[in-house]
DNA sequence: ATGTCACTTCATAAGTGA
């Protein structure tokens, strides 16, 4: 079963990249970050018109959430537990079919400026995370947390660390929680499958970013010590960031044996 | 420092967020 994780910026700018993607790639789940949408407005038979269950988590403007799949999904959960005055659509949760697996599909904030309160927000928000995984894992069973984690987690996951360094997704404090969430004992996908450097999922559409491969890795897969039992593989599809009107993330995969 | 893109608004240019 091949899963991906796509930043698709925008929903609706991107509805003909996105049906392309889809009819080429064919993924058995995806989840989806920056849908820039209100769950009304969010173009469903896009999605549904080539055989997917779709779950939206949006809201208008900016952030926004979803889990497509071509197995149902069950028991959805939208909005990260821990802070019921955070309005802000970042987290949905969803059992895939009856395969045991559920997927947890995120979009982490950004945290720039840093310091200053959106980055006291991230390093809040990973908290949260890192409790609600800690509820997940009592479960021993396999779990994926996929999404834009907006964190670099190690220099050799940046074309040039030197020009982070200052920033929230390259921040000690920021390396040091995503460490906190694999010493629960989670896994990162891709680098369990892929250990060289050079790897990047986001590259900045100004000066020609893509054109010098001046890239990041930020898009990951964490999975369970169950769910990493099942990994196969794990990769990054570069083409769909050369596509005409692309977004300036790219999708990551995981093949599982489920 | 700049660049680029998506989305919003007492809209048609300027802001926010990334």
């Amino acid at each position: 079963m091949k899963l991906a994780t796509f930043n698709i910026n925008g929903v609706k700018a991107r509805a003909e990249t996105l049906g392309r993607w889809l009819e080429q790639a064919r993924p058995d789940v995806a989840v989806l970050q920056e849908i820039k949408s209100v769950d009304e407005a969010f173009p469903r038979a896009l999605i549904e018109d080539r055989g997917y269950h779709l779950e939206t988590h949006g809201q208008k403007g900016f952030n926004g959430v979803a889990i497509l799949s071509t197995l149902p999904l069950h028991n959805v959960t939208r909005g990260l537990p821990g802070d019921e005055t955070d309005e802000q659509a970042r987290w949905i949760e969803a059992d895939i079919g009856e395969t045991g697996l559920r997927v947890c599909g995120l979009y982490l904030p950004n945290g720039n400026p840093a310091p200053g309160p959106k980055y006291d927000y991230k390093l809040a928000w990973m908290e949260r995370l890192k409790a609600r995984a800690t509820a997940l894992l009592a479960e021993e069973r396999p779990l994926a947390f996929a999404g834009d984690y907006n964190v670099i987690p190690q220099p050799m996951d940046a074309a040039r660390p030197e020009a982070w360094r200052q920033d929230a997704l390259f921040l000690p404090d920021s390396r040091a929680a995503f460490r906190r969430l694999e010493a629960l004992g989670l896994y990162d996908a891709l680098r369990l499958r892929r250990p060289e450097p050079g790897l990047y999922s986001f590259w900045d559409y100004q000066a020609n970013a893509r054109g010098r491969n001046d890239g990041i890795r930020i898009d990951h897969w964490l999975l369970s010590p169950q769910a990493a039992d099942l990994l196969l593989d794990c990769w990054i599809e570069t083409e769909p960031r050369d596509w005409d009107k692309p977004s300036d993330h790219t999708p990551v995969w995981v093949d599982l044996a489920a």
